[in-house]
Parts: C-alpha cells; structure tokens; sequence
DNA sequence: AAATAGTCCAACCGCCAGCTG
DNA sequence: ACAGCTGGCGGTTGGACTATT
C-alpha cells in the first residue's frame, strides 16, 4: 500500500486563508517553484505540498489571465478537445495565463453545453443524430484564434501514458474520420517550439 | 421571504511516469 | 532490475453562489 501524499492528520485542509497564500507567494518568490514536498514546512504551511502546489499553479501564479474566456479561446479549446481530448494540461499549454484546471472547468460547465445546443456530442465532436442542425460555423468561422499555434512540447507530448491514453476518438478522427469535417480549420500547428 | 434546484469553481483524490539510489 | 519518492495529471467532489418556484 502506497504512503499518502503527506501526514494528513496535521494538515489544513479547504479553502485557503489570506495569510496562507501570502505565506506561499513570499516563500516561492524567495526560492522558486519546485521541491513541493518540503515547502508547507519551510514555508511554515500546514498543508500538503501536492496542495500548495495546486493553490500555486491554479490561482496564486502571477501570469495568471482569470476572468471569462474570450472567443477565441473557446474556439481554441474546442479545437483542441477534439484533437487531443482530455488532455487538459496540452489544452491548458496552448492558452497563456490559463491553467489545465481552469480550462477543464470551463468546457465541463460552458462548452459540453455549447456544444450540445449545436447539436454536437461533445465528447466526439461529433453530429448528434437527435438534435435541430447544428451551428458549428459558430465556432468554425471567423475566429482567427490560430495567431495561437498549437504546439506541444516534447514534455506535454511524452505524456500518453496510461492515465491519459484515454485520447476521445475524436484524435483518431483527425486522421480518418470523414466526420471531422464537423471542425474544417482544425489543421492546428502541432510542430514543436524551440 | 423561504425553499429548492442549478451552476460554477476551488480543492481533493488516486493513479501514473520519471527519477534516483 | 527494483523499490521508493516526487511531481504532474485527469476525474470528482463539496460548498458557495445564483436563479427559479
């Protein structure tokens, strides 16, 4: 049996307080990210590193956008489910100041929705035979979003393991499925950078 | 005004891969 | 080659907030 993360019998858990972030914002603009293990207790935290890691990356980081999603976002992010599915991270990486959290957040509350209401099955971006006709030049027209290119790292790229192997058929479709013509400027750029 | 339902999002959980000794 | 540790990821949950009845 795997050791938990951390003693979880002396830790906060919930919310995070004012003074808490403050704590971890100081202690990571002395010394950096990295070494989340040992942060809470140099930090003086009560809490599990994997935590303070979360509270960083997802809402303490400074080159965080917050805020709606613009369109061209949305676009982005519709795009890019359908060629990677939920790879949140990939998605997360193509969008600057947003995080894998944020970006899986918003497509399971707005666009799942979005999309359905268009008559597309979200998890295939596909037709869904019981709804009106869909409206996909809504997201597939005008939106110029592809000043973004679309490419993963080598890092983003190796990690097809098991837990995330689990790529909607709608990667596959990119390849040989005549439905993706549902999403006709999804040539996204996937060439590495730098 | 109160109760209920629905929505949103921060945070937690468990699993996996990579690294190190 | 193996085991243990750590960081990272995606799925899920819980609670705060808002809308509706």
């Amino acid at each position: 049996m795997r050791k938990p993360c951390c003693d979880k019998e002396d830790m906060n858990k919930g919310s995070w307080s004012q003074q808490e972030d403050q704590k971890l914002i100081d202690y990571i603009k002395k010394h950096g990210e990295g070494h989340w293990r040992n942060i809470p207790k140099a930090a003086g935290l009560l809490r599990c590193g994997k935590s303070c890691r979360l509270r960083w990356i997802n809402y303490l980081r400074p080159d965080l956008k917050r805020g709606n999603f613009g369109e061209d976002e949305e676009d982005l992010i519709i795009k890019l489910h359908a060629l990677l599915g939920n790879r949140w991270s990939l998605i997360a990486g193509r969008l600057p100041g947003r995080t894998d959290n944020e970006v899986k957040n918003y497509w399971n509350s707005h666009l799942t929705k979005k999309l359905k209401s268009m008559g597309i099955d979200p998890n295939h971006h596909r037709l869904s035979h019981y709804l009106s006709p869909p409206r996909i030049h809504e997201f597939s027209q005008g939106t110029t979003s592809s000043a973004m290119k679309v490419q993963p790292s080598h890092q983003q790229m190796k990690s097809g393991g098991s837990g995330s192997n689990q790529v909607s058929d709608a990667g596959s479709c990119v390849d040989h499925d005549s439905s993706c013509k549902l999403l006709p400027d999804l040539n996204v750029d996937l060439a590495v950078n730098s």
